[in-house]
DNA sequence: TTGTATGCGTTATCAT
DNA sequence: ATGATAACGCATACAA
């Protein structure tokens, strides 16, 4: 069997290509007949228009950019994953790109996606505020973009998110009402996110009446997971130990501190949960075989990746002006996993 | 500024466009000085050739196809990062697909990356023979397939992988020479890879005279890391303990099963190494983290993807025969990291 | 060595 | 309601 394309439709059944190209893209100026006979003859040929050309014409694709942080993240991964399953429904392409934190990375990763023609963007940005120029001239002049994950940022548009300061106030809170008071707060670099969650673990403290203490917030200032961030941790609690202020909690800011430090505290010869109760914001579901089984918050990734191309498709589908609108933010709800790392 | 492309810079060059395509592809047929010429004033305003339409007049692209059984696993999500970066590096872009082990899902993504016309396939297939003719009509008549990994496939062409039966082997012997001998092997369903691992793990024994046992082959039928395995291998492992014939040792056929069998010996307290030493397979950097940090056997992902790549860009790039050539298995050298739960 | 003309498969504009 | 034709950006056969 020759080629199947538009052409060859309009030959079998001595229309122009033209009719063909109509009643392919269902327009309204066409007898309802020849649209069915045509329809008829390319499902039963197996007609697919070829992306390529119609995209050549229309300046449109069917792709979507999805920009992450990187994939060895247990949430960004299955987000990711989630969102595999329910572009293919929509007959949309994915093309993930990870920036490792960094804007030059992510500024080259866009810039990509502008080459690819890409329908629409998906992206957790580098940190709060990254190319945000280029973001906004891309988002108003040339495809929607849709923010998620790490959302505070200036771009007007949808985001999708979960309630940071709640979520890590209602961690703080279980830690202090199982007794523990010296409760240390781990964070990443500024990622959007992380500001947030100290606001929430703050307003848990202040809430039981304990006080802040600055040097319980703790940064580590990585910028991909498979760096060497134990000895930098292992340093930061050793000085704590000996000025007699170990704390007797910890809350992880962040999926890839969360799993470190049960590694940090094992060095240092600290009992989970006895001597110290650790619960983290992490998506794995290696949480129950780590040491020991850590507590977690863990993001509805599935719920997420439906919401993001539940927005994102409309805006690519309808022309609009998407500069003058006015977006929602949606910040759905985590569940927490108390395990063995908080069973006191 | 407007749009550059072939023709705004013939216009700009006073050239014509067939000079210039000439010129940004390398033609023999050109005037050093007008390639220079053209190549100049393309990198100085940062032309890029649009693959659509390079696409729809050449009837190529730059997509290459990536199919695997799942992200959710530390080896392949290693391996895809690495060949991302490298991809990029050649101007290539990566379509990845899962695959779930299902081979009807494997057909999908196969047919949906012939429509994406790319030009080329990464695959590790579903299992054994997964697709066998699909994929030798595509690697014959329409793009080369590369294999790695579950590279037991009838399909001829380059495969690349690690030597299962010898570093199965290395891992047995070791624990062997650490004094168990009582050593399970755990697999899963049949991926083409675990005939070599259980041969290898069969060769150790038999070389340390020890008689092989049916019943310590354990097999864990999963189509999916995210299934709950656990219970199915809670129960195996119960019946040996009832019937007293708790094994001392066990090796982890595959990735998921090395991290979730730490698990199921916690729940049914047995102490990892001293009651039970366990060594798997498994690329994750999280083996320090888990309980207790986990003794690996870790495929060498980097040089996996560089090979891979090495290898199926020239097949992209020059045209000939695929049918009648003749390909080589690379079989790599794995690293066996010996961490706690081998520590005896 | 360079230019002219054509076509890849599709959609859009203008006729009819 | 349908057809003829041009155009998207590129590469190439052929002409000069």
């Amino acid at each position: 069997m020759g080629k199947i394309n538009i052409k060859s439709i309009a030959a079998a059944l001595n229309l122009s290509p033209a009719t063909v190209s109509r009643a392919l893209n269902d327009s309204y100026e066409i007898r309802e007949e020849t649209k069915q006979r045509v329809l008829a003859y390319a499902a039963k040929h197996n007609y697919r228009p070829n992306p390529f050309a119609k995209h050549l014409k229309t300046g449109k694709t069917n792709l979507i950019g999805v920009v992450i942080p990187f994939l060895s993240s247990p949430f960004f991964l299955e987000f990711i994953d989630e969102l595999y399953k329910l572009a293919m429904l929509h007959h949309y392409t994915l093309l993930p790109f990870q920036t490792q934190n960094r804007e030059e990375i992510e500024k080259e990763a866009l810039d990509f996606l502008i080459r690819q023609n890409v329908a629409g963007i998906i992206i957790s940005p580098a940190f709060e505020n990254s190319n945000t120029a280029l973001l906004r001239d891309i988002h108003h002049q040339y495809c929607p973009v849709i923010l998620f994950d790490r959302i505070q940022h200036d771009l007007n548009t949808y985001k999708i998110g979960i309630h940071n300061s709640l979520e890590t106030f209602k961690a703080t809170e279980e830690l202090i009402k199982k007794g523990r008071t010296r409760i240390a707060f781990l964070c990443g670099k500024d990622i959007g996110n992380t500001k947030d969650r100290i606001r929430g673990y703050k307003n848990a403290l202040h809430n039981y009446g304990i006080p802040f203490q600055k040097e319980y917030v703790i940064d580590a200032d990585y910028q991909d997971p498979t760096e060497d961030i134990d000895s930098e941790l292992k340093e930061v609690f050793k000085k704590l130990q000996a000025s007699n202020h170990m704390p007797n909690a910890i809350v992880g800011g962040t999926d890839t501190l969360s799993i470190k430090i049960l590694g940090v505290l094992a060095d240092l010869d600290l009992r989970v949960p006895d001597d110290v109760a650790v619960i983290g914001f992490t998506n794995t579901n290696l949480a129950d075989y780590l040491n020991p089984a850590l507590s977690t918050i863990r993001q509805p990734t599935q719920q997420m990746a439906q919401l993001t191309l539940d927005l994102l498709i409309p805006l690519i589908e309808k022309q609009q002006n998407r500069q003058g609108m006015v977006y929602e933010n949606f910040l759905l709800e985590a569940t927490t996993c108390y395990r063995k790392s908080t069973d006191i």
